[in-house]
RNA sequence: GGGCGCUUAGCUCAGUUGGUUAGAGCGCGUGCUUCACACGCACGAGGUCGAAGGUUCGAGUCCUUCAGCGCCCACCA
């Protein structure tokens, strides 16, 4: 065995990095049975620019979820994938490259990006637009690759997928069609929530709250002479709102059933200002007395109370927000817009048509206060309203045709599923739980947009033109995936697209979840590698973050529940986020300042693994570079610990000496509880006691036996610390190996053959069995001389310290007052003391109380 | 409004089923170039465990109430 002179962390990453690809240390074995593989649904990280921190910190306890169960001699399946689906990438794309996808455009196979970004954007295809974007995520992936490997992600490399990519086309679509012909994905023309930027519907987990500026604009609505102005007693009522350019979409006013105010008025008719509309004043429970006048308007669609009440309400639809978020035109006087005055109505609601919700609300404030229907000035307030995660103007309720998985019908089972799952940590259930329960409507799964997953549907379009949306076609399941805008379905050809008695594509793509619910059927070969899929599926694990639990978790469950009547995994682990030092979520701004390359390169891949593995699963973890530097100096220390414990370790004998076997006794106790804390999924906790195991080893046991494995006390004792700092060693590098994977390979090469991460998780018994004596009695005094040399090392290190003497001034001797059944203790300890402290001898005397008084030092100045 | 979590030394956090004087690391202070390590070593000073009640021989640990912080959810016109 040859040492290095200066072991150092420098250059690690880069060496082992390269060996263990050489030697597929990682690479799983598909040959194994399902008892012996543990399966990793792996979360596919958004390739939309960069890695942050926090997926530094997650995929992180993942990986030492994964290597933990590899020397466990389990057979690790852990695939990567990468989510290059979707809008952020779409965006990207039109921003990097100047185009602009119109999906009725047909392919152009010479195409090729302008070598300058193109102003106006450049109209492609749709087939064009996503080999652009799979061109952009490619580089990404790239480098994504890169700096997993860096940070030592045990990942079987050969085994990556990508949300666009055809197999998870081809998942996504089979999936979807065996949906369509159960009856679980449906279709209908409804109120749908809708982003006006993208121009696409978005889904309820997709939503967010934003605190916004608004104000309440009070406005009197006329109540028409005759019976209903005489019972209420007044010829106006007033709604307050804010969104006051909605009344031309009014389609009643509502109050509460017991609210005695408004009942006069439940069952007539008033009339909306402006335009003179005769709408009817229903009562509904949801009204809420105590809210602005007590009494509202109901608008098609202003929220979502708003579709509450028009679905349960049976009232029609007067929609003016088109899907671009302008007002529509208008002809006043038609069916459905009929008017008290329709020349007036008219006048009013075209200044209106075409100018954005905002414009238009500026607008009819001058109209209503003109009017003199506008009570006093707008009261500004704050309120909540709702935005699509990633967009920028509040969202809009506008009817259109949509796809649908039906859940509603399934919550009951959905929260059996959930119960089911094992969740680290446990009270995660409760977050499901409660989305399930708050669920108001089916899963919308079709957006209008480019890059995802075409639906391998075609309509046929009619003789007169129309597109027969109730019979769709269904592309064959064994010719998947498709793209309808340009493949044909069966029975046409290509001339026939578009034109009547031909056939037209479903435009849409299918929603980035509806491809990530199935990761789990993805990565485990469903449904054409039956024998992978028969060993991988369900996963043992799905890791992920806590906050996409209604969307990323809740569907994949909802997916497995109905393709493969089980759970998609048994265990799921929640990893937190990553605070600012002050304790804010990190922004995304903030987490792209600090790249994880950096960090890797300035604190060691094993220092920021560290880091990660402090924060404990579910639990939000602040960004501490602190904590990195802490773990790098612990991967110093074992360089440096090691190179001790294992030089001039060729003389090896029984472990016979006391203070030997209490220490690996006491690794012994370390080891059972780390395999089962880490069997928990609380690496947390393995990782600390590790470490204060380990320092300890270091100042104390590491101290005690220096003369010793020098030969000071002959080849016996030496034999005796060498066999057991060898185990120790070999113990300790095991268990820190998860955590830190290069130090400890590093450290392992010096002297033993394989990678250490391929080697066998330590047990007890391994540490047990070197001992000779184990006996009971043989146990308590091994410890008790343990505790009692420790215990001397500190007494005289703290009088050493508190007489400032420097070193080279001798300690003569240590007088020891004790009971005699310590005194007993101190041959078996005293050679090892004298050389860890450098006492030239130690007088003994039977008394009480105990005391340690070092000679030589009692006389210094302080 | 409903739910979940957190609140222990200046900072970041441990404290497993309630059991002797509450722990670690960082930071701080003092001293030491000791032959594995100055990217080091030794020692030290720091806390009435968010507040108030209660159960108990005994509570940081269990119960109740309250407060602050964070997060999730909800039909606030």
């Amino acid at each position: 065995m040859t040492l290095p002179e200066k072991p150092a962390l420098e250059g690690l990453e880069a060496k082992w990095g390269l060996r263990w690809e050489e030697a597929a240390v990682y690479r799983f074995d598909r040959a194994k049975t399902r008892a012996e593989i543990y399966s990793i649904d792996t979360p596919p990280p958004t390739v939309s620019g960069s890695l942050h921190v926090g997926h530094v910190f997650s995929y992180t306890h993942t990986d030492l979820v994964a290597r933990f169960h590899r020397m466990r001699g389990q057979e690790v399946f852990y695939p990567m994938g990468w989510d290059d689906n979707g809008l952020p990438t779409e965006r990207r794309v039109q921003n990097y490259y100047g185009v602009r996808c119109d999906p009725s455009l047909p392919y152009d196979p010479a195409f090729v990006p302008p070598e300058q970004q193109s102003k106006p954007p450049i109209s492609v295809s749709r087939p064009n637009f996503i080999e652009l974007c799979a061109r952009l995520t490619a580089e990404d992936e790239k480098a994504f690759e890169r700096l997993w490997k860096y940070l030592g992600l045990s990942v079987d490399w050969s085994m990556t997928y990508a949300t666009i990519g055809r197999r998870s086309q081809q998942v996504s679509q089979l999936a979807f069609l065996r949906l369509l012909r159960r009856g679980l994905a449906y279709q209908v023309e409804a109120p749908t929530l809708w982003d006006v930027d993208f121009r696409t519907a978005v889904a309820q987990a997709e939503l967010e709250d934003r605190e916004t500026p608004g104000a309440f604009h009070k406005i009197a609505f006329r109540v028409p002479d005759g019976g209903a102005a005489r019972d209420f007693g007044r010829s106006s009522v007033e709604i307050e709102t804010t969104r006051p350019e909605l009344i031309p979409a009014c389609v009643a006013l509502v109050a509460h059933p017991d609210d005695a105010r408004y009942k006069p008025l439940f069952g007539r008719d008033v009339e909306t200002p402006l335009f003179g509309v005769r709408v009817p004043v229903k009562a509904h429970a949801l009204a809420d007395p105590e809210k602005g006048s007590g009494i509202a308007m109901i608008c098609t669609f202003g929220d979502i109370t708003d579709v509450t009440w028009w679905r349960e309400l049976s009232l029609p639809i007067r929609a003016v927000i088109q899907m671009d978020g302008t007002l529509r035109r208008v002809s006043w006087g038609s069916p459905g817009w009929e008017s008290t005055d329709p020349d007036r109505a008219q006048r009013f609601y075209d200044d209106l048509a075409r100018l954005s919700a905002a414009k238009a609300r500026a607008k009819i404030v001058e109209q209503l206060r003109a009017s003199g229907s506008l009570q006093g000035d707008p009261r500004p307030i704050t309120h909540v309203v709702k935005f699509y995660e990633k967009g920028d103007r509040p969202l809009e309720i506008v009817s259109s045709r949509q796809w649908f998985i039906k859940t509603m019908e399934f919550r009951d089972a959905l929260i059996e599923r959930g119960r089911e799952l094992q969740w680290h940590p446990a009270y995660m259930r409760i977050r499901y739980e409660n989305w399930v329960n708050g669920l108001t409507g089916d899963w919308c799964i079709s957006r209008q947009r480019f890059f995802g997953v075409p639906f391998p549907v075609w309509y046929p379009i009619d003789d007169l033109g129309r597109i027969d949306h109730a019979r769709p076609i269904p592309a064959a399941d064994d010719r998947l995936p498709i793209d309808p805008s340009t493949e044909v379905p069966p029975g046409y050809r290509p001339d026939q697209r578009g034109v009547p008695g031909g056939f037209a594509g479903d435009p849409d793509v299918m929603d980035t979840w509806a491809t990530s619910s199935l990761t789990p059927q993805i990565v485990c070969g469903w449904p054409d590698d039956v024998d992978l899929f028969a060993r991988t599926f369900p996963t043992d694990l799905r890791p992920q973050a806590h906050d996409i639990i209604r969307t990323w978790l809740f569907t994949s469950v909802l997916r497995a529940h109905f393709e493969n009547g089980s759970l998609p995994w048994r265990n799921a682990a929640l990893s937190g986020f990553i605070l600012d030092p002050d304790r804010k979520k990190m922004s995304k701004s903030k987490g792209n300042v600090i790249t994880p390359m950096a960090l890797l390169e300035e604190h060691g891949s094993d220092g920021v693994r560290y880091w990660a593995a402090s924060g404990r699963p579910g639990a939000d973890t602040a960004f501490d570079t602190n904590q990195m530097r802490v773990g790098r100096r612990l991967a110093i220390k074992i360089l440096n610990a090691s190179k001790f414990a294992l030089s001039s370790s060729d003389v090896k004998a029984a472990i016979t000496v006391p203070v030997d076997r209490a220490m690996i006794r006491s690794l012994a106790g370390l080891v059972d509880e780390s395999t089962g804390a880490f069997e928990e999924y609380d690496y947390t906790r393995v990782l600390q006691r590790t470490e204060s195991f380990f320092w300890r080893f270091c100042d104390d046991y590491l101290e005690l036996v220096k003369g010793r494995r020098y030969g000071e006390q002959g080849a016996q004792g030496q034999g005796s610390a060498n066999a057991a700092l060898t185990a120790a060693l070999s113990v300790l590098l095991r268990v820190f190996a998860p955590f830190l994977p290069y130090v400890t390979e590093e450290v392992w090469s010096w002297w033993q053959e394989g990678s250490i991460h391929r080697a066998a998780w330590p047990t007890a018994t391994e540490l047990v069995r070197l001992l000779e004596d184990n006996s009971e009695p043989t146990r308590q005094l091994d410890e008790r001389a343990y505790r009692w040399a420790t215990d001397v090392l500190f007494e005289v290190r703290k009088q050493r310290s508190e007489a400032k003497q420097p070193l080279k001034v001798p300690i003569t001797g240590v007088a020891v007052t004790a009971h005699d059944t310590t005194l007993a203790l101190m041959p078996i300890v005293e050679a090892d003391l004298r050389a860890a402290l450098r006492v030239q001898k130690f007088e003994t005397a039977v008394g009480d109380p105990q005391a340690i008084i070092v000679r030589g030092y009692e006389g210094a100045s302080q």
